[in-house]
Parts: C-alpha cells; structure tokens; sequence
DNA sequence: AAGACGAAAGTGGTTGA
DNA sequence: TCAACAACTTTCGTCTT
C-alpha cells in the first residue's frame, strides 16, 4: 500500500478555519495535527488578502469602507433610558442631570458631532494598532463597529479613547480567533500603567455585558504556534504541544482556564520531551503569564496525562 | 547561581443565595 | 447585596541541577 494513501488520520484535510498563517515564515499551519503546510497561498484567497502589503498601504484614512467611516452613516442615534448607557444604574443627581443635558444636546445634534470626532479619532487609533499588529481587514472593520455601536450606546462617554480602542480591538481579535491579549494591546495604545490595564479589562467586559455580543475564549492552539516560534522552537514541538492541548482537553483540564497559559504549558512539557528545554520562566514571559501558571498547568497536564519527568 | 518547586496571601471578577 | 468561589499573581523559603 501507498504510504501515501495508507494513513487514513492524516488525510483528513484540515478545515480551513483550522489553517493559521504565519507572514513571517511565509507558512501555514494545520492546527489539528501541528502539521506545517508549506508556501503556496501566497495569492489571492481571500482570507489571506489582508496581510499581503497592498492591503497593509491600503489602509485607507477616514472615508475609507463604506461600513465604517462613512462620517453620518448607521446614526440611529439611540439613547434608551436614563439609567441605561454605562450598564450601571446612575446614580447622584449631577449624573442624572447629565445625562437629561446630554439627551438634550443630541436633539440638537451638537453632541452628534462631538460623537462623530469621537469615533473617527477613535477607527484612526484603530487603523494604526490594526497595522502594527497586522490585523486582517474584517478584524479592523469589526473593531471600528463595535466601537462605533458602544459610542452609540454612551458606552465611551467619561472612558478615555485609548482605553475603549484597545478593548474593541481586542474582542475583535477574539471574535476571528487570533491569538493576543490585552496586555500587549494595551501596550502597543501606551497604556502601561496598571490601573490602566485595569480599565481597559473592566471596558472590555462592559461593553461585551452592554452590547450583548457573545465572544469565544480563543483556542489553546492558535497560542501554541505563537509561543513556540516566538521561543523558536522546532515544529515537532509545536505538534507534540497540540497533542497534549487536545488531549487535555479531552481529560478535562481546559474548562475555564488561560489558552494562554494552558498553551504555555503544553508547549514547555514538549519542550522538555524534545530536549530543547526553555525555562517556566521564559515560556511564561512571550505567554503573557507568570511562572507559577505554567507550573500549575503544566503539574495538572502531566499529572492527568501520566507524563513522567522528560 | 539559576531554575524548579510549593505554600501562602492578595487581586479582581463571577456566581448564587 | 454579600459571601463563597475560581483563576491568576506576588512573594518567598527551600530544594535540585
């Protein structure tokens, strides 16, 4: 028989939402098996479209996309009740006051300007960080609808710029599964303070609460490939890292856990069985996670999947 | 000396009575 | 609204390599 043809396993094809693509490398890679599926693709499929460099310079300043910066379009200017806006209930009378002058300024359309500024300032933070993290078109047009559907709602009133861009970009990065977190975006809108990572998170799940979106943790896998090349590790690590991903998974483990770190621990357990070992320390540090995290999955994977010491 | 380990206490959020 | 809870972090003392 074939070798070609022999493997049943192998010849399932990865489904393509299963396919990642690494502009560095110039590679695809098959999440189900770690398998590295080499070049082609470098034309015109549509979902590669966005990280080729015409599509980078392409980025177009305000007026780009009629769905997004279109200066009047979708103002179906929506106030809802008073106490409606911020999820919170308002309380004290100067808020309340507030909110009634507020209402008054949109019947007047003056604070429909000031929103209109607001939002294009904000799809601008939006082009420059999708750029910096070579985001594919729909994650930015999905970035700069939320925004624009939570500066709607009130949702960005007394919330600095920076704050509600770096949690829109954020969810729209998690909505298309790509692997980040809201650490490095934070860093790259310059906000290193940690109250004011703080913010951003507390932004995040606000807006998520208020707009009622649905968003999905990402896949423990799509932050195993990221890990490990960032590490520079070989690519049978990376597939014996999704191995044991998925075979936690299968044994429980993932439920309510980091990706991240959970990705972290699967990638420094195959590390140590390929013998290229990278410390808890530096695995923890590209996974955004402490030491201790890594050590925690790692014990409970290797406990779970009765791995012995290398 | 560096890395790994585990305990203990703290943080910020969720859930459920 | 409050208390219990889970996940993660920080910190630290102690082994191991």
């Amino acid at each position: 028989m074939s070798e070609i043809h022999g493997d049943r396993e192998e010849r399932e094809p990865c489904p393509p939402d299963k396919i990642i693509y690494d502009p560095q490398r110039g590679v695809r890679i098959c999440l189900e098996t770690g398998e590295v599926l080499e070049e082609q693709i470098i034309g015109d499929e549509a979902e590669w479209r966005a990280y080729t460099p015409e599509e980078k310079s392409r980025r177009a300043r305000v007026g780009g996309p009629v769905s997004y910066a279109k200066p009047h379009m979708g103002i179906d200017v929506y106030i809802g009740t008073l106490r409606e806006g911020s999820g919170r209930k308002i309380r004290g009378l100067s808020k309340r006051i507030e909110a009634i002058r507020v209402q008054r300024g949109f019947r007047m359309g003056r604070t429909l300007g000031s929103l209109e500024k607001n939002i294009n300032q904000a799809i601008q933070l939006i082009d420059e960080i999708a750029a910096k993290l070579e985001l594919p078109m729909a994650v930015k047009e999905e970035a700069a609808k939320l925004y624009r559907e939570a500066a709607h709602r009130g949702l960005t009133r007394g919330r600095s710029i920076e704050s509600m861009v770096a949690a829109v970009v954020y969810a729209a990065c998690r909505s298309h599964q790509i692997p980040c977190t809201l650490d490095e975006i934070s860093r790259l809108l310059k906000l290193r303070e940690a109250d004011a990572k703080r913010e951003v998170a507390r932004n995040y799940r606000l807006m998520v609460r208020d707009l009622d979106i649905r968003i999905p943790v990402i896949e423990p896998e799509r932050f195993v490939y990221r890990i490990a090349s960032a590490l520079k590790l070989p690519d049978p690590v990376i597939v014996d890292a999704i191995k044991i991903v998925k075979e936690s998974r299968r044994k429980g483990l993932t439920a309510g856990k980091d990706p991240s770190g959970l990705a972290a621990a699967a990638v420094y357990l195959a590390s140590l069985k390929h013998g290229v070992r990278k410390t808890q320390k530096e695995v923890a540090n590209v996974a955004g996670v402490t030491e201790v995290t890594v050590r925690n999955r790692y014990k409970e994977i290797a406990k779970a999947l009765n791995i012995n010491n290398v």
